[in-house]
DNA sequence: GCCGTCTTGTGAAAATCTTCACAAATCAGG
DNA sequence: CCTGATTTGTGAAGATTTTCACAAGACGGC
């Protein structure tokens, strides 16, 4: 069982992410196995692009039927990495904050928030179902003792570097970031940042254009 | 002021945003100008993809000098459509809607939602800060009325396609998905999927990745 | 065992995206 | 007006990603 780890693009990881959602989406008592042409329908790619993606890192599929639902999915989650539980920091226990907290899809995928901090007094000592929220003195000795190396950033853009650096510091070396600012960390650290304001102006971008070809804009 | 709409690429439109929210950091009293450089690393890419990102645009920048970051802004606003206000439909007054209900920078950005919809009872006939939550059946009306050409869809993965296709029919042309499933809508659709799970499974890879060089994997 | 149908895995080709490198333009100082 | 220090805009080169196309394998029916 000796993953070979090539050299593999972010745009693959991210479509193995996508397979992995479409194969649990599937009843694999009806459907006990996939094709390459259904998983790309189900995904929002090409056949092609399944199999180059899948055979980076390994023979999965069987010629002529297709891939098992059950294994290929396991195949997935031990690429992926999430054949484990991740325990995560949260940073902000604000609107985003516990929207993510109630969300159970990052739970059901290991990925569980252990600890939540927050600057405002106000919020410190609530209690999240079953999770007490803590001030941000706290969190160097939080994501030591929970052995955390995921953290989720979900405050302003203002306090958002500093906090990361904390986070970094205390041993995180994966953060999703909310905030609309360009973090800087150690090459060592990966940042995943999260833009909505970004997706609704590449909307707006798409829009536009469109509407353009027609008409001319009004003044 | 015709610009010339030549084939433009996703990624170079993700960052023109992500270059107009780097100079809404910038102070333009105390830094009027700015050189592909300096925003390259505030917006984490390099100053050559800078200068090829904006010369598809037109000549915005002076040689010698750098591009002026007023005009700038103004330039970018008018390429990603910012110089008008977009009216939005979200659809799910749950967690995730409130929240981008909430968010402040939608609304800065011209990005207003005029209208909530949701299908639970207790919610409906509910205001948020003017806006009065709607059932399902008033979807239709809603997005006529208001002209909304872009639409949230914040509703479990269950019921997104058939709510999809309520928007578009109703006359939406855009977007912004956080149900994780894929969404099969005509071509002249523009979908933008927020996948959370998906971020946090490309920070597990990353990680397990780097890990996996120093360590066996523990069984 | 053989045939027809299906589907994977994968080199090669095509397309796309990023980086390089430098001429042309701008400005300050004298 | 000329020099030197900058920085843009851009064709060409390089790198990466996606698509194509097909040989090789798998299975059911007979
Ligand atoms: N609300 C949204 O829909 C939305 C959408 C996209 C991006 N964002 C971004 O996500 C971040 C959070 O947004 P929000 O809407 O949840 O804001 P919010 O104001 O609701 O919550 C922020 C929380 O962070 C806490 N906080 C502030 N500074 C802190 C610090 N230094 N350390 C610890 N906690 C701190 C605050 O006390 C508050 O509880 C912002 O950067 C925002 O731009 C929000
Ligand atoms: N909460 C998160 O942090 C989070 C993160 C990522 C993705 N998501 C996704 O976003 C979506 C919403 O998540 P949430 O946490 O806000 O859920 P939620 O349960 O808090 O809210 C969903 C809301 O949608 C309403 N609704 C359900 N079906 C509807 C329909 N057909 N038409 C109109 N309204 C309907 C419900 O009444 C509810 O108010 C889900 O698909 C979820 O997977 C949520």
């Amino acid at each position: 069982m000796s993953t070979d780890l090539p050299a593999v693009s972010d745009s693959t990881i991210r479509r193995l992410s996508l397979y992995l959602r479409a194969l649990e989406g599937l009843d694999d008592q009806a459907e006990p196995t996939v094709s390459s042409r259904r998983l790309a329908e189900l995904a929002g790619t090409s056949a092609a692009q399944v199999r180059k993606d899948l055979s980076r890192f390994g023979s999965f599929g069987k010629r002529g039927l297709g891939y098992s639902v059950a294994p290929l999915q396991n195949h997935l989650r031990d690429i992926l990495g999430l054949q484990r539980r991740w325990p995560v920091v949260l940073v902000g226990a604000g609107r985003i904050g516990s929207a993510l907290f109630e969300y159970p899809y990052f739970r059901e995928r290991g990925f569980e928030i252990v600890a939540v901090v927050d600057r405002d007094p106000a919020k410190v000592g609530r209690r999240w179902n079953g999770v007490k929220i803590q001030s941000v003195e706290a969190l160097p000795t939080l994501v030591r003792e929970c052995r955390a190396e995921l953290g989720i950033l979900a405050i302003p853009a203002t306090d958002a570097q500093a906090a990361a650096e904390a986070l970094v510091d205390a041993g995180v070396r994966g953060i999703l970031n909310f905030a609309p600012v360009q973090l800087h960390l150690g090459s060592h650290v990966v940042v995943n940042d999260v833009n909505l304001t970004l997706e609704m102006e590449a909307l707006s971008f798409a829009l536009r254009t469109a509407s353009e070809l027609g008409s001319g804009e009004g003044g």
